[in-house]
DNA sequence: CTTATTCTATACCTATAAGTACAGAATAAA
DNA sequence: TTTATTCTGTACTTATAGGTATAGAATAAG
């Protein structure tokens, strides 16, 4: 009964996302985020609130993707090493090469002093638990593939580690080759 | 032959890190700076110029911290993998318990989009070697403490993202127990 | 003591960016 | 077609923050 919204939410959170993965939350500003989408600053407020709400939306899309993608890849049959290397191995393209420059949007958040905002605190919080506990259900699950004493809730910590790790060096391009070399020795800690 | 400065160049360095750790380069105010240092704006600009050239020397003033007391650690007689141990351990303080939240000024800065600057990459990316270097010369020069066909190249840099990752981690300040047991088992590696 | 010189502090300028008022456009119901 | 309602776009307000002009203070040389 009245004049229906011209855009489609989710395609301005696609593009606001790509925008503030670029440049950060506090370099990027909301003209940018008009300029890219053409929707009008007015229209961004009505739809999503103010600028941090807009990117605790972003955010939360963008955990919501990696999650699906994780689930899927972690609940492959076969051995839980190679369904972590190849989790891992998923991430190189945003690590190293050209994309590198851009690593991971939720750990370029979590080190970011001036998000000191409970509700995006809060969403990288249970991003990482839920992807933590991801990696240790599947370790738990395929106990018997390891060695005895092996221990799958230290070692789903360590691959959480070396996920950020890679992601927090990506900003340096390094050669995929030699993240891979780390993946693989790391791997060898599955055994 | 005319008024001397009144105050201490470092001791700016010094007081501008913290803030700057504490907020991020974005979002620190030279307000903040000047109210935290007690130096009007004029003597900073007089001192350092403008605000990226003060973060890059608060940034190297850090770079060299670290490096020196990774020169000291690193340099110790006894086993590698004791005295890498020990340099990581060392970082325990920064990436968990109550100053987890700061994590590494450098890091932090890496992955902050916004600070894509020239001189401020080239001074990351050289500090990410030179620690790099330190740990690989060590590595290689006691290669015969290591298992046949240790490659101390590849473990250097899995150092390097083990350590990136514990502070990229930091701001959700883990256990120290955690980080712990994650260091143990990656030292598991240097055999 | 005078003076040249450099530093310090107040106050200001300017640009940018977050957020909004308001008028006009578009649509569904009557 | 009319009308109530919601969306859109321009233009504005306001606050903040980087950077600076300028006047006055402090010191070493003469």
């Amino acid at each position: 009964m009245a004049r229906p919204r011209s855009f489609d939410p989710d395609d301005v959170l696609e593009i606001a996302r790509q925008v503030f993965w670029q440049k950060g939350f506090q370099a990027t500003s909301l003209d940018e985020i008009t300029a890219a989408s053409g929707i009008a600053k007015p229209s961004l407020y009505a739809a999503f609130g103010d600028k941090h709400a807009l990117f605790l939306r972003v955010l939360d899309r963008y955990h919501d993707g990696i999650l699906g993608w994780a689930e899927r890849v972690l609940a492959q049959p076969g051995p839980a090493r190679e369904a972590i290397r190849q989790w891992l191995t998923g991430f190189i393209p945003y690590c190293s090469g050209e994309k590198g420059q851009r690593g991971c949007l939720s750990i370029n958040s979590a080190t970011d002093g001036s998000l000191d905002q409970a509700a995006l605190r809060k969403s990288i919080e249970r991003y990482n638990r839920r992807l933590e506990e991801l990696l240790r259900s599947r370790l738990r699950a395929d106990r018997d593939q390891f060695r005895k004493g092996f221990d799958p809730d230290v070692t789903a910590h360590t691959v959480m580690v070396v996920h950020a790790g890679l992601m927090a060096l990506a900003h340096q391009t390094p050669d995929s080759k030699q993240v891979m070399a780390v993946i693989d020795q790391v791997m060898s800690l599955l055994a």
